[in-house]
DNA sequence: TCTGGGGTCCTAGGACCC
DNA sequence: TCTGGGGTCCTAGGACCC
């Protein structure tokens, strides 16, 4: 039987931001970016939640439910680097580490008793050690299964640790809302309580034919959910597998609207470029192109392509996101949003005839010096000539923060 | 009160092949 | 040629997570 820990950091880029700035302690704090820009909350304080302001909160309704809160645009590098030293102190109790997300990591503790004692011990010396080498806290959530552990350490926030004993997981799960069980949101929750289930309890009771006729597949996971089973390719797999990336993307909200397509192709261009570097970092090539287009109304579509051989090329990139814009543009509609991406990775070449061959020889050399001058004078210091008609591309974050923190929970314990 | 950005997984129809 | 069935790839859309 396995004993498996997850651990989820406590309002994390709040709590990042306290350790630079602790006169922020204490007081209401949003991170995310201004009060009036576009955009959602990412992180926001105990202090800021008290007023209604969770993650995913437009920043506007924010700056309305919380006046005197303190708007930070946030810190992506030093959340990264915090995560490593998060990540440096869990491989202290287990190799077998899985980061679920900058703030968030599975354990695999099974057969350290020896070294750590039961697990709710080696809960505390690792909840002490988090807080000694960080500064931060953290919650704990333990159990048999990946999907009880993450759902009790959700319940022991903040800074608890919450241990199910193996045998009650059932038991544990049954007097909780069934949005508590991951992969349940909104759709699925308003579908549920439709036919009357609200607690996971309600759901453990119905029969598994029954969910199946109703909700297929999603609706037999579902079942297993409900008595604590961990189910799902994601949530069999074992900790610390499967980390290599299955898609690459970047996509940017204007902070206008506009049918400017010339203003657009600039932008998807300089996205297609952080795309092409970002898969040149991996040492892998692509073969499917993915196009994201949001318009006013914000109803969006995607369209995507599949090249005849992949690459990492900037240059190959660009025209293809430009070929499937410009196919799927409804000319003159205001865009949102634009955003492109690529998947079906390889690690070799693919056939390359021998001309193209050539071609893609002289076309990597190049790349591979802008490479390395962006890497001395940044990002921003250089663009293939394609990217550019004039400099009219958007100004796109270089480090926008995604991963919102968490909603505001129960307080729980031991 | 309008709704970010980066991901994963699932479904479903049609093409294409055996 | 009155019409199967399975497997896999491609594309579009959507739910969900942090």
């Amino acid at each position: 039987m396995r004993t498996i820990f997850h651990v989820d950091m406590d309002a994390f880029f709040v709590s990042v931001e306290e350790l630079f700035d602790p006169s922020l302690k204490g007081k209401a704090v949003v991170v995310g970016g201004q009060r009036d820009q576009r955009g959602v909350v990412s992180a926001a304080s105990y202090e800021a939640r008290k007023f209604g302001v969770h993650s995913a909160l437009p920043l506007r309704t924010a700056a309305q439910r919380c006046p005197h809160a303190i708007f930070l645009d946030g810190h992506p590098e030093r959340y990264r680097e915090y995560s490593h030293k998060v990540h440096d102190v869990l491989t202290h109790f287990s190799p077998k580490v899985e980061m679920a997300s900058v703030d968030e990591a599975y354990m695999d503790l099974t057969g350290t008793e020896r070294l750590f004692g039961p697990p709710l011990r080696a809960a505390h010396l690792l909840h002490d050690q988090m807080k000694r080498d960080t500064g931060l806290n953290c919650s704990v959530g333990i159990s048999v299964s990946r999907m009880v552990a993450k759902v009790a350490s959700d319940q022991a926030k903040p800074n608890g640790i919450l241990f199910v004993q193996p045998g009650l997981e059932a038991a544990f799960l049954a007097p909780l809302d069934v949005r508590r069980i991951p992969g349940v949101g909104k759709v699925a929750e308003q579908k549920l309580n439709e036919i009357g289930i609200r607690k996971v309890g309600d759901l453990a009771r119905l029969e598994e034919n029954f969910l199946f006729r109703r909700f297929g597949q999603w609706g037999l996971a579902l079942a297993g959910k409900s008595r604590g089973a961990d189910a799902g390719a994601w949530f069999d797999s074992d900790i610390g597998e499967g980390e290599d990336p299955k898609s690459i993307s970047h996509e940017h909200t204007f902070n206008k609207d506009t049918a400017d397509s010339v203003f657009i192709e600039s932008t998807l261009a300089h996205l297609a470029e952080k795309v092409a570097r970002r898969l040149r970092d991996h040492h892998f090539h692509a073969r499917t192109v993915h196009l994201r287009l949001r318009y006013s109304d914000f109803t969006t579509i995607t369209r995507s392509h599949s090249l005849g051989s992949a690459t990492q090329l900037d240059h190959e990139l660009i025209a293809e996101s430009r070929a499937l814009f410009r196919a799927a543009w409804k000319t003159g509609a205001k865009v949102r949003l634009i955003g492109m991406g690529v998947s079906g990775f390889e690690l070799s070449e693919g056939q390359l005839g021998l001309l193209d061959a050539d071609k893609n020889e002289r076309a990597k050399k190049a790349t591979a010096a802008v490479d390395k001058i962006r890497d001395k004078f940044g990002e921003k210091s250089i663009k293939l000539a394609v990217g550019m008609p004039g400099d009219h591309a958007e100004r796109v974050h270089e480090n926008p923060v995604g991963l919102p923190g968490k909603q505001p929970k129960p307080k729980g314990s031991l």
